[in-house]
RNA sequence: GCGCCUGUAGCUCAGCUGGAUAGAGUACUGCCCUCCGAAGGCAGGGGUCGCAGGUUCGAAUCCUGCCAGGCGCGCCA
């Protein structure tokens, strides 16, 4: 509807141009957007405002202009010049009704967009160390993540899921000391512990595990333990192992998967380290000081320069992160998401700055990032404290099992990211209409409540029927599910130019109220069949859109609850 | 001290990248089931958009300066 408007618009323009009225010159980025006030009709254009200028006119004349020369088209019923000179679209009401029998022609793929023309969208998230289980954070993260690869493949992006985990690095080393000593059965208070050992319990369900000689099978893998306390490196392998089988079935219970994933480990072993090294000092772009190799990040943005190799020679975290990103570029993502917790901002101006100082055409802005912020548990209306050293280790799989997996991807992508998140465990896991997840899913299995209704009462659903009746749906009820439904197709791309999922939950309540709204005022059930199939039609088409929507969020669209 | 993020109804938050009278949910008040699911609907009250300037036809939105909160500022990840 939007780009229909467009057009509309750019013919007028046009032709005010070539009418001599506009002068010949760029034509400034107006805006078609939905009104608030149904005074004001369904869709406005500050298009007059803008050019008025140019033209060297008063808006309002601008726009009656505008308006004289806009073509005809089936769309618009009328069209107003209102306040400064906005025009106001008022839309027949066959363009809502063309839009009802979209969404059945199409079904599960309507709403979709085709922006990203099957280009490689490459969307890291999560990428947690295999050091613990998965916090709420780390759900935060999944929910976000996932969300919007979802929601760019259904803007016609290729999108690969990808999973980055740190397992060469310091804290790993920290993870299998602290299992080697827990197997042999010292506790975090005692002298001998390790210094930055992790403390939590399940470091002794590993220890446990590796003691009994088990095997883990993980990514097609297995990995047996020795059991020999003394083969810190066999306990290291082990440790890993263990902690990503965690993580996995944290992700899976929560819906999450993903298509790569990459070790850091991997880029030591195939040389890339070495390799990003070498490109960046044979670019000039490094120097050495106090037995340390330094890049000169500040010469792209970044606030200092930054140390890539260390005095003991080994490589700071940010080089094999440079040689990660740069193995994305290599493997085709003309737009790299990189999903990651606030916490960790620092980072961006760094990677991004060694990239492009390896000078291989990377443009500046690349990779995108989204930063999710903190997220706070409450239960019982007090904070749950989530410490990793004390062990009181509040995980996603325990919120999973408190919320349930719809709450919890629901209320985790409801937010913009970038806002602190107050998790209310009560609310999420109340079954009333204190709880939005249910009121969504509510509507979704009403109509699916209808259709078994109508079965029992030996009735069928003449869906060709129903179409060819929508005219009959005059109410305004009925005209506002319309309308909210026709705005699925704008949210989605909205969400996925933004990368903002959460513009789905929101647009979600949305419809769902217009649907609540029109329920409680018509019966669909009823005698006269055109009018029943007509009703019942839409209703489909609600149920459909609404499976749409949450399918974008991972969260399921039941029949019955 | 410097950088990033945030500040909107009692509470939790939207506000479509500058538009018209700032919106939802919740809580509060009063209504609506002999009727397809009341996990629902309708109506009402509730606001110096943190504060102060600026930019322009027009600012919650952009700029500057303060105030408050969060997170960063390692040869840690």
């Amino acid at each position: 509807m939007k780009e229909q408007l467009q057009a509309l618009v750019l013919d007028a323009i046009d032709a005010l141009r070539a009418a001599g009225t506009l002068p010949a010159g760029d034509t400034p980025a107006f805006v078609i957007e939905r009104t608030k006030n149904r005074a004001h009709g369904d869709f406005a254009t500050n298009a007059a405002l803008l050019l008025a200028r140019q033209a060297a006119r008063k808006p309002r004349e601008l726009a009656t202009a505008l308006v004289d020369s806009l073509p005809a088209a089936m769309l618009v019923e009328r069209v107003e010049i209102a306040g400064p000179g906005f025009i106001n679209f008022f839309l027949a009401r066959a363009a809502y009704v063309d839009e009802v029998r979209r969404v059945h022609a199409e079904g599960a793929r309507w709403g979709h967009g085709t922006t990203g023309a099957g280009r490689t969208a490459g969307v890291e998230f999560v990428s947690a160390n295999p050091t613990g289980p998965l916090h709420v954070g780390h759900g935060r993260a999944a929910a976000i993540g996932d969300s919007i690869a979802r929601v760019l493949a259904a803007n016609g992006w290729h999108v690969v899921r990808e999973f980055y985990y740190n397992d060469a690095g310091a804290q790993i080393t920290n993870l299998a000391l602290s299992v080697q000593a827990r197997a042999r059965g010292i506790e975090p208070e005692a002298p001998t512990w390790p210094a930055d050992g992790y403390r939590g319990d399940y470091i002794k369900d590993v220890a446990r595990a590796f003691l009994d000689r088990e095997a883990i099978y993980s990514e097609g893998e297995r990995v047996l333990a020795s059991g020999d306390v003394d083969d810190l490196d066999a306990i290291r392998r082990f440790a890993v192992a263990w902690l990503r089988r965690e993580q996995d079935q944290d992700l899976k219970a929560f819906g999450v998967r993903f298509d790569v994933h990459f070790l850091e480990s991997s880029l030591y072993d195939q040389g890339k380290v070495e390799e990003t090294v070498h490109q960046l000092t044979a670019r000039g772009h490094t120097y050495e000081e106090g037995g340390a190799l330094w890049l000169r990040s500040t010469a792209f943005g970044d606030d200092k320069d930054r140390v890539m190799r260390k005095s003991d020679g080994s490589y700071t975290y940010f080089v094999p992160d440079v040689a990660y990103h740069l193995s994305k570029w290599q493997r085709g993502y003309e737009r790299a998401i990189t999903e990651l917790g606030s916490d960790h901002h620092g980072s961006l101006a760094r990677v991004r700055a060694g990239l492009q100082a390896l000078d291989c055409g990377i443009p500046e802005g690349w990779p995108e990032y989204v930063l999710h912020q903190m997220v706070t548990v409450m239960r019982g209306g007090e904070e749950v404290k989530l410490s990793k050293r004390a062990g009181s280790y509040f995980t996603l799989r325990d919120l999973i099992d408190e919320a349930g997996r719809d709450a919890t991807r629901w209320f985790l992508t409801a937010r913009k990211s970038d806002s602190q998140l107050t998790f209310d465990i009560d609310l999420a896991r109340a079954q009333s209409n204190d709880n939005p997840v249910y009121y969504v899913q509510y509507a979704h299995a009403r109509v699916a409540s209808v259709m078994r209704q109508l079965a029992e009462r030996g009735m069928a659903h003449d869906q060709t029927h129903g179409l060819a009746h929508l005219d009959r749906l005059d109410s305004q009820a009925e005209l506002d599910v319309m309308v909210e439904l026709s705005r699925f197709p704008e949210v989605v791309e909205a969400a996925g130019a933004n990368l903002e999922p959460h513009l789905v939950t929101i647009w979600l309540r949305d419809l769902a109220a217009a649907f609540h709204g029109w329920y409680n005022t018509n019966q669909f059930i009823v005698d006269d069949a055109e009018l029943r199939d007509a009703r019942l039609a839409l209703a489909g088409a609600v149920r459909q859109a609404l499976a749409n929507g949450l399918e974008l969020l991972g969260v399921s669209a039941p029949e019955s609850m």
